[in-house]
DNA sequence: TCTGGGGTCCTAGGACCC
DNA sequence: TCTGGGGTCCTAGGACCC
């Protein structure tokens, strides 16, 4: 079904400006008005910037040494991830939202949608920004808000918002539809990336407004199902509704870039078993089992000099599980089809896949005293690993003598901020 | 020297069946 | 000599998102 039956609703999608950046800027006042950045794991790449990297010139993506030079010569302050930080923080900001809005739908860590439509009788664009400067007075986080007749519009008009300052971060596209179509430019719409952007500046379709004039057949046929419900939303009518319930995940992934290249299979093995730690963790968390589970392991794909070796494979589970010893002998037996000698190896993932939740599981009646054990076995080894890992004294982690090391393969982080709020040994403290 | 991690949805095309 | 056609299911990979 294309479209969904709809009464005039009303969308709004809040989003923070450069989340992480903004993070770090709000427990280091000092650091505003300086250009900060905020790298990916490994202290690869730039993935948040402040106003003032973007005028630097710094791209969304840039490898750290490609910046070195500008660092220095402009004084940018560099800062490794700190997830458990913006964890936090994200945590709040949705939590702020919740206060002003009767449905909201998280869509990611610094998203999301807001049901306008009960709130019309205000004015939408005083409302939004009272909320919006709440928020900056409480979390210290700017952010913009758009205001659309669909989500597409929403998503369109809070870009309009965050080009326009002047606006004061909030914009209302209702009735001004047509001015906000003609003056984006054609990449900055939901759902059109690199690929597609391309494609249609290439048939001289530079705006949102040029998009809408093709035909529904033309559209279909080039830019399919997706391209079109697109164009349906642009043109103001919905195709996707508010999604408050909290979605089941249908793939789980841990993956990490190791900070020195690996090449044995014992070492592999090792890191393998931490990864599988943390995946059962999520899935524990997720209350879901995988039914299949996938490895994949790849050298450095920049390195000229080296032949580039990528490979994964995937293995159904005789009965889905979430227990580590299930996962692991699996994802083992999987590693040692797929190794290969004489590799560097860069980075390494494992996958969950087809999760389905514990409740909705049809088990096998025969075998149903065998898993309960096996479930009951991983929930007891979890929650001693989190009991001692929490008392901070030591780490203990699964089958200990057979983990690496991790300062031997350990992503890079040598520019981390402090949890400032999730860590009480790491609490802001304020001199009065 | 140094290049992230975690997701979703869609489709083309192969395998297989009758 | 003529060499079907339609359906389903599965999967790899592309494109997008943050």
């Amino acid at each position: 079904m294309l479209s969904i039956p709809h009464k005039n609703k009303i969308f709004g999608l809040v989003d923070a400006n450069n989340f992480y950046a903004s993070c770090e800027i709000a427990f280091n006042p000092k650091l505003k008005s300086s250009p900060v950045v905020v790298l990916s794991n490994n202290d690869g790449c730039v993935i948040s910037r402040s106003p003032e990297a973007k005028q630097l010139g710094i791209k969304m993506g840039q490898p750290l040494f490609e910046i070195q030079d500008l660092v220095k010569k402009y004084n940018v302050k560099v800062f490794s991830s700190n997830f458990p930080l913006y964890a936090d923080m994200s945590y709040r900001f949705h939590e702020t939202l919740n206060l002003f809005f009767p449905k909201i739908e998280v869509y990611s860590v610094d998203e999301s949608f807001i049901d306008l439509t009960d709130l019309k009788k205000f004015d939408l664009t005083l409302y939004c920004t009272y909320v919006r400067n709440t928020i900056l007075q409480w979390l210290k986080i700017p952010s913009c808000i758009g205001i659309g007749k669909t989500k597409t519009l929403a998503k369109l008009a809070n870009k309009y918002a965050k080009l326009h300052p002047e606006l004061g971060g909030v914009y209302n596209s209702l009735g001004k539809e047509e001015e906000l179509l003609k003056n984006m430019p054609i990449e900055e719409v939901w759902g059109i990336g690199n690929k597609i952007s391309a494609f249609l500046k290439e048939k001289n379709i530079f705006t949102p407004y040029d998009l809408i004039q093709q035909n529904d057949y033309w559209i279909r046929k080039h830019l399919k199902i997706t391209g079109l419900r697109m164009v349906h939303e642009l043109r103001g009518i919905p195709c996707h509704e508010l999604e408050s319930y909290n979605p089941q995940k249908k793939n789980t992934v841990v993956s990490r870039s190791f900070g020195i290249a690996i090449t044995s299979i014992e070492d592999l093995e090792k890191i393998l078993m931490t990864f599988i730690e943390k995946l059962s963790e999520k899935l524990t968390k997720q209350k879901q089992y995988a039914t299949y589970i996938g490895v994949f392991i790849k050298s450095n794909p920049f390195n000229k000099k080296e032949p580039y070796y990528s490979n994964y494979q995937i293995k159904k589970l005789s009965t889905p599980s979430n227990s580590i010893r299930i996962l692991y002998h699996n994802a083992n037996i999987i590693l040692k089809n797929i190794y290969k000698q004489n590799i560097k190896y860069k980075k390494m993932g494992v996958m969950a896949l087809d999760l389905i939740s514990q409740s909705s599981l049809q088990r096998d009646l025969f075998d149903i005293n065998n898993y309960e054990k096996e479930e009951q076995r991983n929930e007891t080894i979890l929650k001693l690993m989190d009991y001692y890992n929490q008392s901070g004294k030591s780490k203990i982690q699964f089958a200990k003598n057979i983990q690496l090391p991790q300062n031997t393969w350990y992503p890079k982080q040598y520019h981390l901020s402090k949890r400032y709020t999730t860590d009480i040994n790491e609490i802001p403290i304020a001199y009065v």
